[in-house]
RNA sequence: GCCGAGGUGGCGAAAUGGUAUACGCAAGGGCCUUAAGAGCCCUCGAGCGCAAGUUCAUGCGGGUUCGAGUCCCGCCCUCGGCACCA
């Protein structure tokens, strides 16, 4: 048998250059065909290249697209990238190479190898979150955010690197420490903007119902949003015109409210309120407490606080009650505020014992000494006194002692950076109209009050996109401004609204931004005057197939989801929801079975294998490494089992003289193979789909004289998604190129009686055990009568049997069981 | 603490409630070869048995069922995420 001649190196390149001329993965714009868009995650162009976890996913969903594209659909899918970033600048202030060149080298640098693994995108709608003809776009949606008043400006806490001299993203800190430099973040407050996701919570939430994500992606999302129905109450002191907002979610245990704790950060809006003898205190705990760094102020250490001496009062039972500030208290977490009801709150109760405070039991149920946070009978609560916890809230709210509402654990989104390689925010402040109280919002009521924004407008439309000025030095400038700051020229700028002299923003935005909508550019990439053409989105959305990281479930796939709606809420995309199925893959870790990562030396690099075996060797192992959702450890013996497979079916098919017909058996095998293939593609099963072909692989190796040549080129036709190189090469052989390309080529009809026929085996059983087993025509193998006397007739089964009473299960075609009685 | 995923041979793993261990790897034996490599063939969960067979085995303990890796109840362990969430 001959084995020569399966050269993956030249073929592959040989076919890659053909199908790139042909143009052969140009999704069109057209409507004859039913449609299929399907999406990996674009990846950030680094100078470490595209992994084996880029691999993973986009080859096996690029087999989903080259199946269904031969299943007659017009098929989508593209692939860009997400360039702004942190690397990029951090080796600009390394070397002084502008960003913008790193990333154009290693966008090349990607899309050779993306190309080489024969990934059918179509490169013909490319993005690049960087160029500004995309960025023109991610800036005109932030003004639009900023006209519906859903971007407004706030004084809050940031995580700030005294070493770096920075401010970092939430994301930028690990474990409390900057991810740079690994040293102790410090919390400042600083005017950034947010956008109002929140506004979008429920939304959010609720439509989760309407689109098809694996359940575990749906159900994160679902705790991240983190809605608790609770209500609102209000504790006063109308001798001090003082009143603190307080959020629960039991309300019926607010009979045994002792206190009233207030977050550190809130106090500032009412210490002229604290008597003198206490104010000296409450402000030297406060400022101790902002000091706090955010690891420190998070740790659930001894609960600390200072007495305010002011009180106020429980509007259930008009109690007077003291109020403290205390760290454990929140700002960012429902009003706030607590009441503090240590009787029944693990956290009220550490701080009431340490203070002093009295505990005041009010559900029947714990044991006495220690806190109860379970539901129960009320005890102790007037009216409320034997009521069940659940029916005491209801009760309550609809008296109105509070207020019915909910809480979040979704925050509104951070977005302002303060680094230069990221798209520049387009607005422009105006000192003198912020005097004079001009604002260009109406509706904007955030975070509860009233803020106009005053001085803040965005960039005319017509001068969008703002372009990122070349700037002399990348460092960050010591102050928590942005390198832009530094660009004088640049800052300022006229207002559009007086005239006179007024700054740029010169914060950038977060790296999300881009990557929030660029699933609706691919669908019209070119387009100068809108986002997108109405007609094309109408055709191509919702997004029928997302994979991406299951790291991405919260941050990412959230936010894309909440611009998406608002863009809804616009008018300028038709569908609420952006992706009809959203799916993960799982990492891929090192031969060692820990993360890869450069210092452990455990890195694969995915050219590596194509150099070594060829694309189709990468591809199949990428999708028999094991199921796709899960994590997996690269092992190269793996890779070369799948290379081993490839190379027989070279000498199966290519090295042997092929008979003209096929047996029936041979038929058979091959259209279950073509069911089975198609059913794992789409059920995310790749492992099996390849060890399906193995299977059948196997089988023909035993029985080579009954594979002829038409089974051999239905085989080839199968096996053009998985290993496209390979099957392009053997589908010419074999039709001497007089049918064009194998991708262009019907995927398999096979009709139910390609199907049956054949021998099945029975499995006899005695009481649930097997003891033996009947080869039978598949008909035959359905008709209990037959196979039961044909059991009955076997040594093995008598022995078990002898002349006891059965009783018959049977389950055609499969197995017959005999019990006993 | 909370949420999620998982636990099956020496290893990666497969299995609509119906023959557990498909497929791949590793290992052992053989063929081919001057040799190496590649390739080809055979064996391969554990125990007992010459064999036919038979017992045990899907993290642990119960249960439902003719039949459980799969369903139910109670635990243990590993990995990911979140976390003073009021």
């Amino acid at each position: 048998m001959a084995f020569l001649g399966y050269a993956p190196g030249e073929t592959e390149k040989k076919w890659l250059a053909v199908w790139q001329k042909q143009g052969l993965y140009r999704a069109k714009d057209e409507t004859d065909k039913p449609k299929s868009y399907l999406l990996i995650e674009f990846p950030y162009p680094s100078g470490e290249r595209l992994h084996v976890g880029h691999a993973r996913s986009y080859c096996c969903l690029d087999a989903v697209a080259r199946k269904r594209r031969m299943q007659g659909y017009n098929v989508l899918f593209p692939i860009g990238w997400d360039a702004f970033g942190l690397p990029a600048e951090n080796y600009a202030i390394k070397t002084g190479i502008h960003p913008a060149v790193t990333t154009a080298t290693n966008i090349g640098n990607a899309r050779v190898q993306a190309m080489a693994w024969g990934l059918s995108f179509d490169w013909e709608r490319e993005v690049n979150t960087t160029d500004p003809g995309y960025y023109k776009w991610t800036q005109w949606i932030f003004v639009q955010l900023f006209r519906k008043g859903l971007a407004y400006k706030a004084e809050i806490a940031v995580n700030w690197c005294p070493k770096d001299k920075i401010n970092l993203a939430n994301e930028e800190v690990i474990d409390g420490k900057c991810e740079r430099c690994g040293t102790e973040t410090e919390r400042r407050t600083q005017s950034q903007w947010l956008l109002a996701i929140t506004k979008y919570a429920d939304r959010l939430l609720d439509d989760l119902k309407t689109v098809n994500f694996r359940e575990d992606i749906a159900l994160s999302q679902i705790n991240w949003i983190g809605r608790k129905a609770g209500a609102k109450l209000v504790f006063t002191n109308d001798a001090i015109d003082l009143r603190l907002d307080v959020f629960t979610t039991r309300i019926d245990t607010v009979f045994g409210v002792t206190f009233v704790a207030v977050a550190p950060e809130a106090a500032s809006n009412w210490i002229e309120k604290v008597p003198k003898a206490k104010k000296a205190g409450v402000e030297a705990y406060v400022a101790e407490a902002l000091n706090k760094s955010e690891r420190e102020r998070k740790q659930k250490t001894e609960k600390t606080g200072v007495d305010t001496g002011l009180t106020v009062k429980n509007p259930a039972n008009g109690q007077e009650v003291p109020v403290w500030v205390a760290d454990y208290v929140m700002m960012d977490v429902g009003t706030g505020a607590v009441m503090g009801v240590p009787a029944h709150d693990g956290r009220d109760f550490q701080f009431a014992k340490r203070q002093g405070l009295p505990i005041v039991e009010v559900v029947a149920g714990g044991k006495s000494g220690e806190v109860y946070e379970g539901e129960g009978r009320l005890v102790n609560s007037g009216k409320y006194t034997g009521m069940e916890s659940g029916e005491a809230r209801e009760k309550m709210v609809a008296d109105g002692l509070g207020e019915k509402s909910q809480t979040y654990h979704l925050r509104d989104w951070v977005f302002s950076r303060q680094h230069y390689w990221g798209e520049p925010i387009p607005m422009v402040f105006c000192e003198k109209c912020a005097k004079d109280g001009i604002s260009l919002i109406k509706e904007g009521e955030v975070n509860g009050e009233f803020k106009g924004m005053a001085g803040w407008f965005p960039v005319s439309e017509s001068d969008l996109p703002v372009k990122l000025p070349q700037v002399e030095k990348y460092q960050p400038t010591g102050t928590g401004e942005s390198p832009l700051a530094a660009m004088t020229e640049w800052v300022n700028t006229k207002c559009p609204v007086c005239g006179g002299p007024a700054r740029r923003e010169t914060d950038t935005m977060p790296n999300w931004a881009g990557s929030s909508w660029y699933y609706l550019r691919y669908i019209d990439p070119h387009n100068d005057r809108v986002l997108a053409d109405p007609a094309k989105l109408r055709y191509w959305l919702p997004v029928d197939w997302y994979n991406g990281g299951m790291e991405h479930t919260t941050l990412h796939l959230l936010y894309s989801r909440f611009w998406h709606k608002f863009l809804f809420d616009l008018g300028v995309v038709p569908t609420s929801e952006p992706y009809a199925k959203r799916t993960s893959h799982g990492v891929i870790l090192g031969p060692d079975g820990r993360k890869m990562s450069k210092s452990r030396g455990n890195v694969i690099n995915p050219d590596e294998v194509v150099t070594k075996f060829g694309a189709d060797t990468l591809r199949l192992y990428e999708m028999f490494i094991g199921p796709f959702d899960q994590t997996v450890a690269w092992n190269w013996e793996g890779v070369e089992g799948v290379h081993r497979f490839l190379k027989r079916v070279w000498g199966l098919a290519i090295g042997c003289q092929l008979s003209a017909m096929s047996s029936p058996e041979a038929k058979r095998r091959m259209a279950k193979l073509k069911v089975k293939v198609e059913e794992d593609l789409e059920a995310m099963k790749f492992n099996t789909a390849v060890a399906a072909m193995m299977e059948t692989l196997n089988w023909w190796g035993e029985h080579e004289t009954e594979v002829g040549k038409d089974m051999v080129t239905m085989w080839v036709v199968i096996m053009a998604p998985i290993a496209p190189f390979m099957a392009e090469e053997m589908f010419f052989r074999l039709t001497g190129g007089k049918m064009g390309s194998v991708h262009e080529q019907k995927w398999p009809e096979v009709n139910p009686a390609d199907l049956g026929g054949g021998k099945v085996t029975v499995a006899i059983s005695v009481n649930g055990k097997v003891r033996g087993k009947l080869e039978l025509e598949t008909g035959r193998a359905k008709e209990q009568g037959l196979v039961v006397s044909q059991a009955l007739e076997l040594e093995n089964v008598k022995k078990y049997i002898g002349e006891k009473q059965y009783r018959v299960v049977f389950v055609p075609g499969r197995l017959v069981n005999l019990v006993v009685v």
